[in-house]
DNA sequence: GTCAAACTCTGGATTAAGTCTAAAGCCGAA
DNA sequence: TTCGGCTTTAGACTTAATCCAGAGTTTGAC
């Protein structure tokens, strides 16, 4: 998909790898949301020899480098998201499935103005149901 | 403290004893965002013979039945808040404290009206740093 | 008061996510 | 080719949380 992605590592200050370039192929180009151990099952069914301390290796790398942000959002549920500029998230109650919200859908008066507080970074998290669609992955728990 | 504790919980549907009642005593009065083990650690300095699974099991069942709310904030933290009303939360990115921001600290457009989907709920979750103050906690990890 | 049924608590075993470690593999520079 | 430094691996370890089966308590009927 994207065009040298080993580029795009070494511009991060990553030296790529087979391992790193499999990893990276998948989560920079999802909006999945995944977790750890999505990660490794995903990658893991196109590169079968793969640890799974590599997978935590280079989540954790690329969350450092800057391409990865890391998310707490749910019930014990770590998750990378791949989408660096600021934005929001909802969660669907009936799937469990995080996504993205673009910044401009909502507005906050200026939180970074609050009283006795440095604010560095906020955003809004939302719960509920996504209606109509195709309702695919309903039971999807 | 509370007047009768025992009542509140006997409203709510759950039958009191001795250590449901020493375990509400702390954490709905508390406004520190302990987590499970915090929770455990303090209470059993009052009732020692309590064990985590008493605590998880009550803790549990007050989120089930309505009197506390289960937080996922931060990395790997469960964290328990008996403020009921809709508020916003603060993260202290120095001594990962979590604070409660008033609801009307802050005002956002809307998003129940967020299209195609069913909002039921939302917060505003900050990060940064708490300024001045007496600074107490600041090396607290 | 006594008894049985139902509920509650306990410590220890178990599970699951994530980290650590020591050894092996790989790769580029001299 | 050989050396040194990264990277990867499998498995051991850690920590949070849940499960479980037995023991202890409470309640209500008699």
């Amino acid at each position: 998909m994207s065009p040298n992605l080993s580029q795009r590592l070494k511009d991060s200050g990553i030296q790529p790898s087979a391992q790193r370039l499999a990893v990276a192929q998948y989560v920079l180009s999802t909006d999945d949301h995944p977790s750890a151990d999505q990660v490794l099952a995903k990658v893991q069914s196109l590169v079968p020899m793969l640890s799974r301390a590599t997978v935590y290796n280079t989540l954790n790398l690329f969350v450092e480098k800057g391409l990865l942000k890391q998310l707490v959002l749910a019930e014990g549920k770590v998750v990378f998201d791949p989408v660096l500029s600021p934005h929001h998230h909802f969660i669907d109650d009936d799937t469990g499935r995080i996504e993205d919200v673009p910044w401009d859908a909502i507005r906050v008066s200026d939180p970074a103005r609050l009283e006795g507080y440095d604010v560095t970074e906020y955003m809004v998290v939302m719960r509920g149901r996504k209606l109509g669609g195709p309702r695919k992955l309903q039971k999807k728990r």
